[in-house]
DNA sequence: ATGAAAGCGCTAACAG
DNA sequence: CTGTTAGCGCTTTCAT
């Protein structure tokens, strides 16, 4: 049954103190060459490993770090995390990975669960529904440090990792109006959250630079495939006003799409239609979507890379700092 | 900084000993009542937190679990994270993620890695690239539970949890006979993947069934939207030879769609094409890909339970076992 | 009903 | 150069 063996077995074996074990497997200086080579010799026979609770309890510090996501099953997620992973191992971090569900009471509950387990650093991307933030807040009173990214909590300072989603939207929508469309349907998120309505500010800012009208009846609250399902009457009753649709992602890009030309429009043709996030569903549709790209394997590295600064430097206090990806137009074919 | 409150504070703060503290903490019937809720009140207040880590080391056990999966970002992979976070969440588990990014090096590492942090048990779908399995032998020799999904290493005996592949390409190819097919295009996966072969040998049981003859020329290694590209030529070549297409999995399927739309067949009158996975691509493509249905999600709970049951009965023998999970064909447009 | 003490595996003063 | 000792925070005999 596992792995048994301690220093304390390998001093009793090979006659010495458990101090010079630990301190052989470690190279300490103190130790003379014979005896380090003799202990490091029979420790890597005999298989010996550490007990990584028993360094994390004496250390206070656990060498891992914690992940709180909405949903893992979601492209731009899963490439964060894949981004978080790959730096993480690299660097010799482990990963406790959590699932918020988008609700806030299990977020807290993760929050908490992490913050037990001693894990030196927090990365988080909020939950939709949250709108309590007092788990957060006392968390970064207890100094625990945190990173979030995407889905930011304004409500307290700390590192992030944003896309510049005002950019994004703002570069869509002048990306249709360049194309000679004036009038531009945005199927808009919730207005709670921040990337949302950043978005949306983004589209409504290149509307205004054009000194297009703005006009409230042409921002839905639309952001699914089911609710483009639901929503299609309404949606339709609008088409022939417009002639660009700029969706908040492009899952409800996709379904707008395809319920058009179920409709018998035309896309670009007819109608142009933009997306935000470049997943992998972006390529696989036809027309290939024209979307927004977002670079979630990155800012999963770039989040690692805000943490491990602080927790390298524990005594240098470091302004915090937001890094900003600013997107980019991935030109294809329903725009 | 931290929350610093120890048993040992609270102990002095009131009088008592730590003893007396840790047993009133959780419900000891030794303890009066009195003692009790002054304890616990006063840990309430203070908003005591055990130390996890102290836990695990003085328990020998971490309430961790440990999973290695080849890459997160991959729906089926996903979605059996999401089934496996879930329930490992509701039972009060940790979950520490790895990634082996299908090699097999890495793979060992995070083996490694995951027993020297003293998960209670692990989580595994094997690489790709994985052909010596001495890591897996090790662990398991050394004790250490752990179960299988999906890509599974029948070198060694564990618990499972698998698709029936074989019943899934059986059914496939099945399908497409009974739509009046005969000549049928199988798209394969690399004959080292116990998976690929399992949905190959269905489908060739399948054409022994109806009395179909089996053609070499008619099983490619083919497993990739890229590679559906580069054997475009090839493929296209066999096409007036046959009817219909079973590929190994939905993209291939998808590219593969795409590829004869562009060369003038039509999906599903002239070749009827079938994937199997049903991942979120299946249904936002035109036509919508007819696919064999894989149950993620489903399956990382079924992993979870069997692990369980094996560590809330540390002591009870029990043989190990195998969750088939049997497909059903998911009826689109494609075929 | 409560306390003292040992120990989980390891590190790091402090001695010699 | 090496050993002794005191913890890290918690549980658990064994006393009382």
């Amino acid at each position: 049954m596992h792995n048994k063996l301690t220093i304390k077995d390998i001093a009793k074996k090979l006659g010495v103190s458990v101090s010079t074990v630990s301190r052989a497997l470690k190279d300490h200086p103190d130790i003379s060459e014979k005896t380090k080579s003799l202990i490091r010799n029979f420790a890597n026979e005999m298989n010996y490993r550490p007990n990584v609770l028993a360094l994390s309890l004496r250390k206070q510090k656990s060498n891992t770090i914690g992940l709180i996501i909405p949903e893992i099953v979601h492209h731009f997620f899963s490439s964060v995390i894949s981004g978080i992973e790959d730096l993480t191992y690299r660097e010799g971090y482990n990963l406790i990975i959590c699932q918020s569900n988008e609700n806030q009471f299990r977020e807290s509950t993760n929050l908490q669960a992490l913050i037990d387990h001693r894990v030196d650093g927090i990365i988080i991307s909020m939950s939709k529904s949250t709108t309590n933030f007092n788990h957060f807040k006392k968390a970064w009173e207890d100094g625990i440090p945190m990173v979030f990214f995407d889905r930011i909590c304004d409500a307290i300072e700390t590192d992030r990792v944003v896309m510049d989603d005002f950019e994004g939207g703002r570069l869509a929508t002048e990306y249709l109006i360049k194309k000679g469309c004036s009038n531009i349907l945005h199927l808009a998120a919730a207005p709670n959250l921040l990337i949302g309505r950043n978005r949306r500010d983004g589209y409504l800012e290149a509307l205004r630079q054009y000194n297009i009208p703005i006009r409230e009846k042409f921002i839905l609250k639309c952001d699914t495939r089911e609710e483009v399902i639901t929503m299609q009457n309404h949606i339709l009753s609008l088409v022939p006003q417009i002639d660009a649709i700029f969706a908040v992602n492009d899952s409800t890009a996709i379904a707008t799409i395809q319920m058009l030309r179920r409709n018998g429009y035309r896309v670009p043709e007819d109608i142009r239609v933009i997306g935000f996030g470049d997943g992998p569903i972006a390529t696989i549709v036809e027309p290939a979507l024209t979307t927004v790209e977002q670079k979630g394997y990155d800012m999963g590295r770039e989040a690692v890379r805000l943490l491990l600064q602080r927790l390298n430097n524990p005594n240098v206090p470091i302004d915090y700092q937001t890094r900003v990806f600013t997107p980019t137009i991935k030109e294809r074919e329903s725009a």
